[in-house]
DNA sequence: CACTGACTTTAGAGCGCTCTAATCATTCGC
DNA sequence: GCGAATGATTAGAGCGCTCTAAAGTCAGTG
């Protein structure tokens, strides 16, 4: 039962330049590990500030220095493990760099999504990087205010945001091309609401459909497990033709399209083939065998930490656009010859 | 192409306070809108700053308030989407109160979890809710400095530190008691590294088998999909007696053991039932169908804020402890009767 | 031995805001 | 009409740190 002294820090620079007999400045130096301390007073100071339980007040640091060595990430949904992915590229991209990642969840509403960025931006953060923003670009460059912000899986046209993102339409293509390889005419789109801004999977799937002289088959869903099972409940509810092949706007969607598919006995993929996209890790689970597009989520954070860190550096110059391709991934539930 | 200047943030409440002509005094209170302000000055700051395009620096702020309004949570790993459920309660549990959440994840490295409690407790956030720490008290205690904190999911002997969690050694007997129930007398337990902290499931477990007078079986993983999956795959090839029943630390290691089982050609659950822990999303998906022991995470995430606000808003008295009681549901990865 | 020049150390002026105490304006009671 | 009471506004001293410019140190040099 440590009796952890409830009077809290008030330990600052100042009393441990007294102990140690030397300046504040000196200890600045010291906490900056600067190398232009002798080694003798390093270890003066060193000692004095573990003596009195010393620890710098970060904030006063970055009012003064003016970098605050944190960067905001903004994410759509933490229940969508592909922002998992994300992350984790995040923090190998900036490992190392000295640098501290903030999070915070924007649940697709514009309105959260702006509160989170101007936090971001009236915490003075050096950079924002947005995974899964809704909202308008303008809205975004006025809460910004000039902090530099890199977009991932979205191509913004704001001055100095730079994007790094996954060629959507090509998945779709992707999707529509390898169903229809397979032999499927019917091949509808589970996308998700029409005011969202990921519409590129879409036309995608729209441009390849036309492209092969089928008739496109659209119905919006909103990116959850649960859209997906309830889009495709009422679906299968109304009668109407089931078509033989479903491309899904993401894994999750997918995943409830088959839920409510096996819950009327209809199998995959001999009755209906189902394609989504991410290639999160569940859909890859012997379980549940989704065939996926992948979009190198885990690269992407990599490569929007990246561009992050070179921005913070001073590289100037017209914001850049990096693209990956996507890559399809055939498992169980497109499958013909799955079991 | 909105021209962001690039001489950025510069305006400062002087600025705000020169151009409405007033102090910069009452430019603060109607910032942080103060009821002893006029409404004429209120109007006239509002409109400059407007005008100015003027935005707080909360670090400024902070640091000469001694109040951050930020709570630091720590995520054991966002891939398990238990973490998510946790997190939707923190931030339903805080809504309303002006707080801001800030997250950071330790993947159970204590080195990485110390130093995001280091940068919480540097940046002077009002508290620390832990969900997944897993070193050791002393330095816990060290790294807060009397920072308030609430720990989820474990009792942690700190002084000022809270805990607040669903009762693990429940959960374990829970689990052998369903599964006796259901004739099961070979039952095996799958779960952690040894040293870390998390053996409550366990001992609940063990507990029940002795009571029941069956001979336990333990094997240890890791907390995840792969790692359940990979400690499965070498248990079915060392041609072992494989149990008639399986309960794993958590879900995601469940869902591995049943890629496993379902790879060799083994039935779930007529070949080997199989129970879970944390109910997370996917556990409850038809495809899956895992039964589980529900933690009520969203529950503890909006009582961990809950406790935070109260210590926060400056309760005193000795460290509290929340227990829920966990809740078994059956599915069909233990339902006999399963198709 | 005065004089560089390389290396250390420090004084002191901020960073942009909050907070206390004091000042200035009004209104009210008698 | 005057002091008290109430309300609105402000001066000014920090918060704990960084940063620039200036000042100290102490060899080595001619």
């Amino acid at each position: 039962m440590k009796q952890t002294s409830p009077a809290q820090r008030s330990v600052t620079m100042e009393d441990v330049a007294r102990e140690a007999g030397v300046s504040r400045a000196l200890v600045s130096l010291v906490m900056r590990n600067s190398p232009k301390v002798s080694p003798a007073r390093r270890t003066a100071v060193l000692e004095s500030a573990a003596a009195l339980g010393y620890s710098p007040n970060r904030l006063a640091s970055r009012l003064a220095s003016h970098r605050t060595r944190t960067l905001g990430v903004l994410f759509l949904d933490l229940h969508n493990s592909v922002f998992a992915d994300i992350y984790d590229g995040i923090t190998e991209g900036t490992a190392g760099s000295g640098n501290q990642v903030m999070v915070a969840v924007g649940s697709a509403d514009p309105g959260t999504e702006l509160e989170a960025v101007r936090s971001f931006v009236d915490l003075r953060v050096d950079g924002v990087i947005l995974a899964g923003y809704t909202g308008s670009a303008e809205e975004l460059a006025a809460a910004l205010r000039g902090t530099p912000a890199v977009v991932i899986t979205r191509e913004l046209e704001i001055d100095g945001v730079d994007s790094v993102l996954c060629d959507d339409f090509r998945s779709g293509a992707l999707a529509v091309e390898h169903l229809h390889g397979l032999g499927h005419r019917r091949i509808a789109h589970v996308d998700i609401s029409d005011w969202l801004p990921y519409t590129a999977r879409r036309e995608g799937y729209l441009h390849a459909m036309e492209k092969l002289g089928l008739e496109p088959m659209l119905v919006h869903s909103d990116m959850t497990e649960r859209g997906g099972r309830a889009v495709m409940e009422k679906f299968l509810a109304s009668g109407a033709e089931v078509p033989t092949a479903i491309f899904a706007h993401n894994d999750l969607t997918a995943i409830g399209i088959m839920e409510a598919l096996a819950s009327h006995g209809l199998s995959v993929p001999h009755d209906v083939a189902v394609v989504g996209c991410d290639n999160i890790e569940v859909a890859a689970s012997p379980l549940i065998g989704l065939t996926s597009i992948d979009q190198h989520a885990r690269e992407l954070g990599q490569l929007a930490a990246q561009v992050m860190l070179e921005r913070i550096g001073g590289t100037a110059g017209p914001a850049v656009t990096r693209k990956l391709d996507p890559v399809l991934l055939v498992r169980r539930s497109s499958d013909p010859a799955a079991g």
